[in-house]
DNA sequence: TAGATTGTTAATCGATTAACAATC
DNA sequence: TAGATTGTTAATCGATTAACAATC
């Protein structure tokens, strides 16, 4: 358990470190990497990909660069992609079942994948009680609290209307979540312990399109 | 056309102040929000907010603050979100359909939502010639310029598999698109002319994953 | 006028990049 | 040994926050 604060643009960039060399393959590829290269890859500055890694170790050799295997077990490990993760999602809707299909099956397919959902919650009653690819129950949002507590749930993807959010975020946090990665069109307010990261289309869009004209 | 080079985390900023300023409503709420007030609802310092505000103009009264309806429009002028943007979607899988229905929605019921589907594409012959939502087409991958010209298309949104999306980003830059959002587990490499944003679910959960036990 | 809040300058903070001795 | 590349320090760059005169 490090108790490591390191910047969050770098936690972002070692994420995508690690996805590359995952990218690279077990075997038939070459053995090191220099920050020079996994800077190409990740489009950064290769003293930027030594001083990220440096935060955490000493992960290269002089003159050769890094091991991939290597490197990428130490970011698996750094990042907790090393075990699996429950996660939940909270708005049985059609963006909710997407994602929550989606990560289903990267979770089935790939082996190294490391968020598994194990539950679903709706406020819908007609949702209640059916499941997602006949795995994964939806809850009603009562539920909350006990299903995290015994699923062991640590983090939530939030999927319901804007208005709905809020609320949902309370819940979840009053039930024990770690993290919340939210895409409903609202700023969330949580306790700062409480990890929230944005996924927000419209907001990204919107973003995009000041550009447009320029 | 403004010729203004505003930092990209500023334009995100603006965003999020004019989606608030929507929020607040035409008729009934306060005709004028402060700086502090706009803040403490963006999550941001007061300073900040007057700061990014004042890169585009003066849009404030000193002792008053600025008047909701005016700096909204103005907001909607500097972001582009006082007209109409059309964008297309490529990969009409799960993920690619829920998000081109929950554009559809948004754009079908808010008066002042921008982006306008116009079109889909995806390889599967199974799904060329459907449509989605009954109204907005999909077609093959090779109809791309055609269709970015004929119905003018600005934006993009890509939700493939992470093996075809640089392709598929190539395809869309050769057809003259001006900004992607990209939903594909990968990094695009686009010219610097074209604006990219990532939406990478599996990376956000990564990224949060790294705070679990700490 | 007195109080409030802007727009802007100056101070602070943090992140990126350049440079290089250490060393494989 | 000669060449390459790391880890790290120093220099640069950019973004955030504090402070305040201007003024509604």
């Amino acid at each position: 358990m490090r108790k490591l604060k390191a910047p969050e643009v770098v936690v972002r960039r070692l994420a995508l470190y690690l996805r590359l060399l995952q990218g690279l393959g077990d075997e038939g590829g070459e053995r090191f990497i220099s920050s020079k290269e996994l800077g190409e890859k990740a489009g950064v500055n290769s003293a930027q990909v030594r001083k990220d890694l440096a935060l955490f170790g000493e992960f290269g050799k002089q003159g050769v660069g890094y091991e991939v295997g290597y490197l990428r077990e130490e970011l698996r490990s750094i990042l907790n992609a090393n075990r699996t993760v429950n996660i939940c999602l909270v708005g049985a809707g059609e963006l909710g079942t997407a994602v929550s299909r989606y990560n289903l099956r990267r979770f089935a397919r790939e082996k190294n994948y490391p968020f598994r959902l194990v539950a679903c919650f709706d406020t819908d009653p007609a949702k209640v009680g059916k499941k997602i690819d006949k795995v994964v129950e939806i809850y009603p949002l009562g539920d909350i609290p006990v299903r995290i507590r015994d699923l062991g749930i640590e983090m939530a993807i939030i999927t319901v209307p804007a208005e709905a959010a809020q609320d949902v975020a309370d819940k979840l946090v009053a039930g024990g979540i770690k993290a919340i990665l939210n895409f409903a069109p609202v700023k969330l307010f949580v306790p700062s312990h409480i990890r929230l990261q944005v996924a927000d289309v419209s907001l990204e869009l919107q973003q995009l399109a000041y550009y447009l004209d320029r």
